[in-house]
DNA sequence: TGCCTTCATTCGCTGTACCTAAATATTGAT
DNA sequence: ATCAATATTTAGGTACAGCGAATGAAGGCA
């Protein structure tokens, strides 16, 4: 069985190269997103390399082999599964079960991941809308925007919240913009990297900053 | 932060002190309990002592001090409110729990364990008949005494099953002993080391080895 | 009494995962 | 085309938790 480390590399390969969607994740990259000075991830990547789960071209990047990507949706499944448990079962704040499934997502057996899907009825999405892997390794993420992205005026519905910092998810919820919520973009401005948004129903407007709105991902 | 080692040292200490009730602990079960060599178990030990944990006495033994024995509780209560989620909440049989609780003591925090203690109602035993401590560290564990050592013909109550092989545990539950069925001991062979027990209410009855008579425990 | 078995301890070594510091390669700017 | 800044790799070192073998103590028994 692989180790918490092990798992912890492939799964951050895995969510950096989709956010990034070129093919190579570059070394600087893993190591800021595993907290470890840059040597240390590239041992552990050679490492990773000689186990097949990733393919490792030095000085270019890295890059999750077929296994590899396996092993990253199944953590992740473990992961989404958990936070959705924690908020749906035990009355935790969406915001506060990042920390906790980051521990857990090493420990649950596949029979008690098994139970906990039934339980919930086999959710898609986990409660920052991020989707849900099937126990067989299949993702299917709708087509999303993010807010700096989506056409002006179109009524669009808050899909994913892409950030996992309590603070951070505080304020979405305090401005209600929580996954489910419908909005429309009323005008966007470059030069202030800015976005003036309209909660609709809610009847109130508000504006992010770039920063902010790329973390929000819409679908119309 | 205690690590997973320590932890798993300092409740196998624990547990072996509260059944030998002798005051010191020999280096040769901690090791057999933690299922490593003994020269490990000394080299930990040492350390634990350092850490004070425990006091050790070479070629002795070794006893857990104030702060040990609070650990020590602390993570047995997690192990216990585990299991006894995972069978009232999950559908888990008491029988497969144990490995699952075992690691996932060393990740859960304080605040999910409180949540579930919440949502379990504060339950006192877990679905072996251990007492839960609480978490300030106390444990109210009522005089029970062996299917060996127990008063012949008395009815009395099947309050904790003291093994946590699932192998066993299945037959228990085969044999109907499940914590909370009453029964009778009808009779007691020294040198056959054996007892006929009868169970009440189901109207049969069976005969137990002394091995398996002694990790029953009940209480009138 | 002295030996022998049992149990415990010490010692040297392994593997994992991390670090710092130094060396080297790449890239972009002049 | 060269050089400075940035990124990456190598080298050497630490802590933890384990193993196996050699060594040491303690009690039982001839």
């Amino acid at each position: 069985m692989p180790s918490a480390t092990v798992e912890d590399y492939i799964k951050h390969i895995y969510l950096i190269s989709e956010k990034r969607a070129s093919g190579d994740v570059a070394m600087g990259q893993v190591a800021e997103a595993l907290g470890v000075v840059p040597g240390t991830a590239t041992t552990m990547v050679k490492a990773l390399s000689d186990a097949g789960l990733v393919e490792y071209a030095p000085r270019v990047g890295v890059q999750l082999t077929e296994p590899g990507r396996k092993l990253a949706l199944h953590v992740l499944r473990r992961h989404r599964l958990i936070e959705q448990f924690l908020v749906e079962v035990l009355g935790f704040d969406w915001s506060e079960v990042h920390e906790e499934a980051e521990q857990m997502e090493h420990v649950v057996s596949d029979l008690l991941l098994e139970r906990i899907d039934l339980y919930l009825g086999h959710p898609t999405e986990d409660p920052h809308g991020d989707p849900i892997p099937s126990a067989e390794g299949e993702l299917i993420h709708g087509a999303v925007e993010t807010l700096m992205e989506c056409p002006l005026q179109m009524k669009v519905t808050v899909a994913r919240i892409s950030d996992q910092d309590p603070e951070f998810l505080n304020f979405i919820a305090e401005s209600g913009l929580n996954p489910g919520v419908t909005l429309r973009v009323k005008a966007r401005s470059e030069r202030a990297e800015s976005v003036d948004i309209d909660l609709i129903g809610r009847g109130h407007s508000l504006t992010l900053g770039k920063g902010a709105a790329v973390k929000i991902q819409v679908r119309p």
